[in-house]
DNA sequence: ATGAAAGCGCTAACAT
DNA sequence: ATGTTAGCGCTTTCAT
């Protein structure tokens, strides 16, 4: 029951199932990649032998033979994050559709070391290319390292012309959230800012673009951590100035602190000041109120990051392409006009 | 600048830095290798070229010539789910520590071919071992083709006495946490399931224990999708029924439903009916009310499943330890005495 | 259609 | 301390 077959008996190999089959090696490869010239009776044979001895190919030989990687590596940060995690789900089934598999190299920091572990870990592996979601530093830093080494995607919301990239346009959507906002009524709109990646988020050059389009002012912003909680605080801030009519989150986690924060305050939602999100979580249709937001379709980037590489590694050429795609404004119930 | 130095000048081999320092292969490997005998002036030799030619070596090859794997394969489902993404941090981080890489192997569905294709995938691959997150169908599919065939580990609410095992206690933590509901005085506790892994959960295993001792009625069970929106249709059902004065749901997300549905109903929390949640979802100290829960630890689950992963390889008959945790009852807003 | 031979890039004996 | 020789498990010529 719960023993062991001991020492766990060496993995069979090619020429076990060979021997078996009564064949010779290459036979048996000829079998397994499938297509050409084997006799149906040594088809057979081989299948059989495979079966019995539940063959399994090594990958390390398979790939050290061939030189023909099957595998795309993909380098991401804090995976917990609902953009991440969706990201990583839509590069992978992609991946899976074309008969590759991922290889994931998490980084947390952007400390020399940390860059270099990565860097050394996906270059080592036989791969076709590399997907870098750079949202964060991080991401930035490994980028940086792996451009003109191998073919590399990245992932992100701000435009990088070294390389190809899968985008969302934040900097639009943004914008028009914000516009949104301003048609509303709002005399500006506030902006809580999650950490940017560079200089500046994507996210935070649409809203000001939207106030200066609009000719508003543009105030300060605020910035908040990507915890959660660190919204709330920032909320009970803003309760604290009566000219904050509405506010503009880097996210929708911060926005649902951001709103507990206010509500702490004793300010309402959207009465007192209306506050919009990014993203579209899955918690913020429920949250109350139902958070106006920005909906991302992260699983297609990711999906449009493998096509990316695809096209790249088929044509050379095929470099510093861009796939574009701009996310949707959702309205539902977190901002309304300010009240008289 | 936007262009790539053209056919991807081939990766630099062994062979290469042995050249450009004037030494042999072996010796090389000797230097990359920490360790042993190599005088101070080649040592330096080979660094400078190694430096020179930005040489990474080939995962596939020391994999295939060393037989000494150094990574370890993880299969899971759902990554965006709060748990497993945690849990898989945890896991990462603690073999990146003990100098492990991981190979993360999603698997959605428990459909026959896609079991295949995963246990091939993780089979075919030089590794230690494997941690299989079993919370769901999938995961225990895969786990029961690949038992006995190299060290496993699940992780999981439920034992399973054939591997090692890292375990969240949920079964006495949903026993207390029903428990406390029971205490603050209400007849009995309701029950929103989310899809269970095999027959029935921890979860409600634990909950229906706890009713049973205390000499309670056990009501109707009530399913969830892993939706949060599921959850707030089950609300609204439940808020039809005066019996249902406390409601205990099997993770924190379907309880933020539960909520919003009870509210769209016109029932208040925790005035009129309490709800918990399970596992400590980052947004539920910032829900409206703050949500009564237990806290799971998902990381610390993770570093326990690679340890004891860790001690299966270094002895053998290691094999069937059990890493238990009770998660913690977390005492917040969401539930409360029943009214009158 | 099939086998023999060579070799992928590295590490592990074995010499010296 | 260092080089030489094998060989990991597979794919790829190249014969036949």
């Amino acid at each position: 029951m719960s023993t062991r077959p001991l020492p766990a008996t060496k993995a069979p190999t090619m020429a076990d199932v060979a021997r078996l089959a009564s064949v010779s090696v290459p036979t048996v490869s000829r079998v397994l990649n499938g297509n050409v010239n084997v006799s149906q009776s040594k088809r057979e044979r081989v299948l059989d032998a495979v079966k019995e001895l539940n063959f399994r190919p090594s990958f390390a030989a398979r790939a050290l033979a061939s030189a023909r990687p099957e595998a795309v590596a993909v380098v991401s940060g804090n995976t917990s994050q609902y953009g991440y995690a969706e990201t990583l789900r839509g590069i992978e089934n992609t991946c899976r559709r074309e008969g590759l598999s991922t290889i994931i190299s998490v980084i947390d920091s952007d400390e020399p070391a940390e860059v270099d572990r990565v860097v050394s870990q996906v270059l080592s592996q036989p791969i076709v290319g590399v997907i870098v979601l750079k949202f964060d530093p991080p991401g930035v830093a490994v980028l940086d390292r792996l451009v003109d080494k191998l073919p590399v995607v990245a992932v992100s919301g701000l435009r990088d012309t070294r390389v190809s990239q899968a985008m969302l346009d934040e900097t639009r959507a943004a914008e028009e959230l914000t516009g949104y906002l301003l048609d509303l009524g709002h005399a500006t709109v506030h902006h809580v800012r999650v950490p940017p990646s560079r200089r500046e988020d994507g996210r935070t050059t649409g809203w000001r673009r939207a106030l200066r389009r609009a000719g508003k002012e543009v105030p300060e912003t605020l910035d908040a951590t990507w915890e959660p909680a660190s919204g709330r605080a920032v909320g009970r801030r803003l309760a604290e100035d009566d000219g904050v009519t509405a506010v503009f989150c880097g996210n929708d986690e911060i926005a649902m602190g951001v709103v507990r924060g206010l509500n702490d305050a004793g300010r309402r939602v959207p009465e007192d000041v209306s506050v919009v999100g990014f993203d579209d979580h899955p918690l913020s249709e429920l949250w109350a109120p139902s958070l106006t937001t920005v909906r991302q379709d992260f699983h297609g980037l990711g999906s449009r990051a493998v096509q990316l590489l695809g096209a790249e590694i088929e044509d050379a050429d095929n470099v510093g392409r861009l796939s574009n795609e701009r996310p949707a404004v959702v309205v539902r119930d977190s901002a309304a006009p300010p009240q008289a």
